[in-house]
DNA sequence: ATCGATAATCAACACGGTGTTGACTATCTC
DNA sequence: GAGATAGTCAACACCGTGTTGATTATCGAT
């Protein structure tokens, strides 16, 4: 998607760089669907028209935002492809808690109540390959797989929110293994 | 909130129920963001001052919806406060997925890519006191409770949205016995 | 240091949805 | 039927949008 081949000029940097952080400031305060392309420009102390050279509206700029994430995240568990999913605690979840705490201002804002359920969809998306390795290791009831992958996936993005909204006091070691511990042996008992 | 007391004029209740259906229409088409004010009235053929008598915006309108809905949530919920917590099967589960296949449409959407993470939000803050009633009878390592709630709660969340993505073709009594079983033995073991 | 390329600025524009107004007409409740 | 109130209609100023062309500032490379 996109072209990270060669660098861009270093005007484009500072500009892209200065809107993301306007945009996180502004996404703190209100919900995307309330930030106007002036006010962001305006935050960024930049002309409007600039905007408009890289995004097309606001959503447009979280999508490209959402998606750089989601392809480094991507990059990330393409590492572990032939892992053993039955080992204990999951060097994979051990990775995704490292990466969260490195980007923890936009998974909360992310997953907050400004957030965006495409985000929430798109780490569904992401993590459903992984999830169809560790249930055929484990021979589950077939037609019930939707339900538990959905249960699982939507669950730990749970734990995460809950985790970067106090802003990662636990380590990602602890994190990845409870995580682990409640994808085994359930939420309560 | 909203004053339910006395019985509304006819007229207001056909106002309302056309806007609301003239939404839920849109909203199967595009994300809330991108309906205006202007193509919802002219959906539902109607003036477009008569929306600005009930409400500021089509988010304010989304908000007052989601705020009655979970009121009536509420209401079931208030009505197995003294359940036995410990019960295999909890009745409060099953009259949970009735509600919610009753208002299928409105939970596919508030769930969906187009959805609201305020709705999600709500839900847990609604769940929360059961979950901490049902964590007590169960004594628990205390300091894991909140990762463990947020965990359940969003799991279930991802049950549901997958229910109603599916068009509930599972019945109440069945989708409550399997995530009361999730929820006890776990998402994936 | 210079030069060609291009990023950013600025002013200006038409466009469309917004939210509100006042006068009216239609419909409800009692 | 009468008084109250909801809905209609046209009109209004307002503001953010997305785009334009001309100008200036900054970049990378030689």
């Amino acid at each position: 998607m996109t072209e990270t081949g060669k660098k861009e000029d270093r005007r484009v940097r500072r500009t892209k760089k200065l809107l993301t952080q306007a945009l996180t400031e502004l996404l703190q305060q209100k919900q995307a669907k309330e930030i106007t392309v002036k006010e962001l420009t305006d935050l960024a102390d930049m002309n409007r028209g600039t905007f408009y050279l890289y995004y097309r509206d606001v959503f447009d700029m979280l999508e490209k935002i959402r998606n750089e994430m989601f392809e480094r995240l991507n990059t990330i568990i393409a590492l572990h492809e032939n892992e053993d999913v039955t080992a204990q605690t999951k060097p994979i979840l051990l990775e995704l808690f490292r990466f969260i705490a490195e980007n923890r201002e936009m998974w909360r804002v992310m997953l907050s109540l400004n957030g965006d359920m495409n985000f929430l969809h798109q780490l569904n998306e992401v993590l459903r390959e992984k999830c169809l390795k560790l249930y055929q290791a484990t021979e589950q009831n077939e037609d019930e797989f939707d339900y538990r992958y959905s249960y699982v996936v939507f669950g730990s993005a749970g734990i995460i929110r809950a985790w970067v909204n106090r802003n990662c006091p636990e380590s990602p070691e602890q994190m990845a293994e409870m995580t682990n511990r409640m994808i085994l042996s359930g939420g309560i008992a």
